[in-house]
DNA sequence: TTGTAGGCGTTATCAC
DNA sequence: GTGATAACGCCTACAA
């Protein structure tokens, strides 16, 4: 038993079949055009000799390489590790794999990294980068490779894209400090260049509006060290964070958070790039994913109004 | 200006030679085997057509697919993110793209995971997993396909690999308790089935004996629930936490901890599988990267000591 | 229903 | 130093 590996042509010979006729036998696709005990002949053939299809050699001829490219900042924050495992658990089952590409937001990288899964000829793309930049994206639109953004939007909502809905979640952690008797609220904002950013501090103005409460400016802060101020939390003041992670629940006190679903942002993501790929048209799509409240310590009734 | 793909053929014509002699002025391996002014005029050919070679071709006649496969039990622990990242962003400075297969510690999985690697043709192996048989080791080892184990040795010393030193690490750990001026020391005990928690516990019993301690069998626990038990931390007593992660300062009180330099055992086992794959050979490497303490609020001298 | 033939894009081995 | 040729393993018109 040698350890040449065994090919098409092999399996064909041992069936006693032209490899033309081994192939169809052996692809699900065109199994029906060969005779049922020719089918089988092969199948068992296959197996006997322990033959796996070449994926390199088909790539080449069908022009398909069963790969995606992922475009990510950094594996290691804690965002993205479920949202990769979902990305390739889903595309697992469709026979894909992803490459993943960590492009620390540096655009000259992203650029990069774009055009060597391009040369790698993946079959889609998902970007969750924030600075690609345009040219890059209307080129692969171009060249026809299916492209959807993730957690991350096109302007002109011209490109399919999946995203937790930023705006919503803020507003649910307004909602619930005036519930809990709140009225001076600050916003502790991110960087407004990129969505994320901008959707909750839009989130936050419409929602202090809608409660009839005013937006504080002196309130909306970008810096993050002020829980060393002498504060008590949640007696002196009440914290709602975004993005729930492990660990977030053991802080003192547990902190209450804007949950996003991650791994499903990774499922719906692969989902629908799969289709695109699958030559599945249609309308752009724009997705959102519902975030949900996480009530825990570090919110409580306002001691002024309760 | 169509958008056909352009190749070889492509860049020959318009330099006016020999695909064959575009092929090796292209390649800097075989640069030196054509005329100074004919390789540039090939290169000025590719740079004006906008040529990518297509991986995909390339393989299939070398056999080598610039691709290494890396299983892990599940990149949602936060342990493997940075292990993930530095694998990866070594082996793309080598032009490689590491295949992420997630077997959540399942035989079955693994097994089935390895084998999709190997139809993908990758040129090595990166192994996290526990359980992986051996028979499929053995195989891959016969096949010259590189394994390299992370975080996981062979019991005889038989393969290649890179990990964190747990038995040192828990030294440490004890060392620091017994300078604090603890005797009674507990260990809580991961499951000893795996290579880590018998590091682990053959280090907490090795550096027990030789300060002179006894070690305690009803210290020696498996359960993780007694801080609840109305113990205060560091006051009734001190705990040392095994892997460093973010927001572990953030408990309070802050987590003592041994931390392990996860990035750089990515880095290391890249490093030692890139050198398998070019060939290098060499007796088998077993690596160890040395732990560091990290000390925080949670352990404090013993007061019955102090 | 099956066989024939050609090509996907590249590189390796010959010649010249 | 360069060109011709074949082959990597597979798929798919087309012909039989």
């Amino acid at each position: 038993m040698t350890d040449r590996t065994v090919t098409l042509r092999d399996v064909a010979a041992q069936a006693g079949v032209h490899p033309a006729t081994a192939s169809r036998a052996l692809n699900p696709e065109t199994r029906l055009l060969v005779r049922d005990d020719t089918a089988r002949r092969v199948l068992e053939a296959a197996e006997a000799l322990g033959y796996h299809p070449n994926p390199v050699a088909r790539s080449l001829r069908t022009r398909r390489s069963n790969t995606v490219g992922v475009l990510i900042p950094d594996l290691t924050n804690p965002l993205f590790p479920p949202i990769v495992r979902a990305l390739e658990d889903r595309l697992a089952a469709a026979g894909y794999v992803a490459l993943i590409g960590n492009t620390d937001g540096d655009g000259e990288r992203e650029r990069l990294v774009f055009q060597q899964m391009r040369a790698r000829h993946v079959d889609g793309m998902v970007l969750a980068t924030a600075h690609l930049s345009d040219p890059l994206l209307a080129d692969a639109a171009r060249g026809g490779l299916p492209v959807v953004l993730m957690n991350r939007m096109a302007q002109d909502h011209s490109l399919d894209s999946v995203s937790v809905d930023n705006e919503r979640g803020m507003r649910m952690a307004v909602a619930h400090l005036v519930a809990e008797g709140h009225t001076r609220i600050a916003h502790i904002a991110g960087p407004q260049e990129v969505s994320t950013g901008l959707s909750r501090y839009r989130g936050f103005m419409s929602a202090m509006e809608a409660h009839g409460l005013e937006a504080d400016p002196d309130l909306i802060i970008t810096a993050k060290a002020l829980e060393e101020a002498g504060l008590n939390c949640p007696a002196d003041l009440s914290v709602v964070g975004f993005n729930d992670m492990p660990f977030i629940d053991r802080l003192r006190p547990p902190l209450t958070t804007i949950r996003f679903p991650h791994y499903e942002l990774g499922t719906e993501t692969a989902q629908l790039l799969l289709e695109r790929i699958g030559g599945q048209g249609g309308p752009v799509r724009v997705i959102y994913l519902a975030p949900e409240l996480v009530v825990r310590g570090s919110t409580a009734p306002c001691r002024r109004t309760g």
